[in-house]
DNA sequence: CCCAGTCGGTTAACACTGTTAAGTCGATCG
DNA sequence: CGATCGACTTAACAGTGTTAACCGACTGGG
């Protein structure tokens, strides 16, 4: 049986930390907020992350993480069809969670200089935008999108679908669902032309 | 002549405060550092401002103004051009002034409240948004644009636009002029066929 | 001319924050 | 049993937003 002692561990500290993200928003975690909630003082939690940043990071993949399990969950017919479920997933996902979602991009995080550094055929580790690339290669081969660099309209789709998800989150009350139809039902549309 | 008394205004002060976001931040923006800036005590900006966060909004402000006025400043030639050159316009501004346009977004602003209460019909002041609005019901009449209601070309357009602007002040290195002409040529490519 | 009031600022203080150094308590191992 | 070591605590420092109390100069009225 677990001791009455919690025995902290990072991935513990990490899932609390996102509750209270979630509950009174990133900007309410202090950390004797967090170690008071957990049941021990605040330095206890300087022995598992460097620093409140760190901290913060931490969370932030949590969030890349369930970001990218949202994307594997669906299951697209086609290229086209992957467009729009992954862009949905994406918005839905900054929806449910808009307290993470703003966290995850509030330091420049690391998702992106590897999305920067594929303009350089870097080619790192299976993230969910090379998957999306190599689908967009896809779409151009079988003649459903416009040949062009796969890489730009997966760019260009991503910044598009990321200020849905951002408008989204800053004006509660926005029918995201048809905006993001028009959005990405307009790029599809200009780039089959 | 002015006296040795810097005799504080809430516009200088705004003014002093927008020049330190834009050098160190708007997380290194601290009461004492400011007042200091000023020559003054921090107590002092209270006869001003009710708290950080007022004095914050009213920088968010002056970043709407000069947004405001870059638009203007543009002459567009047609309601498309004017699509292109509004939207350089905002991306530019977030390229130029990333600290500002971050502080502009983080609390959320009347600018967005207004734009959903746009979907009310509400008719407030004469906003940018509104001016795009009459310019995309424009283009739709001329032919230009597929004809659909003008609020959902504007609040999309905006959407991307916006994206294209947050994602390139996040990842420096970007080409965010190529990117922009990929997310608007799409969308209005699409919206033409 | 002097005195009251007011206005713009100051000093001091409170409750918080992140973070570090030192101490303490319990388990574990030789 | 005694030493070590690890996890946690207490105490403290510097800095934050914010408020209450004070202070000094400038202004209008008797």
């Amino acid at each position: 049986m677990s001791a009455p002692r919690p025995t902290l561990s990072a991935d513990g500290i990490t899932a609390e930390a996102i509750a209270l993200v979630r509950e009174r928003g990133v900007g309410e975690l202090s950390m004797r907020a967090l170690a008071g909630r957990i049941g021990v003082t605040a330095p206890a939690l300087y022995a598992h992350f460097a620093n409140r940043e760190a901290l913060l990071r931490a969370c932030a993949q949590v969030g890349y993480d369930e970001l990218d399990a949202r994307f594997r969950a669906g299951d697209p017919r086609s290229p086209i069809d992957m467009i729009w479920v992954s862009s949905r997933s994406y918005v839905r996902f900054a929806m449910d969670e808009p307290e993470l979602f703003a966290l995850m991009f509030m330091f420049r995080p690391d998702a992106i200089e590897i999305t920067v550094d594929a303009d350089n055929a870097h080619g790192g580790a299976s993230t969910v935008f090379d998957a999306m690339l190599a689908n967009l290669a896809d779409a151009i081969s079988q003649g459903h999108l416009r040949p062009a660099d796969p890489l730009r309209y997966g760019l260009a789709l991503w910044a598009a679908v990321h200020g849905v998800a951002t408008v989204g989150a800053l004006a509660p009350g926005l029918d995201t669902d048809s905006l993001l139809d028009d959005v990405v039902g307009g790029l599809i549309e200009g780039w089959q032309a």
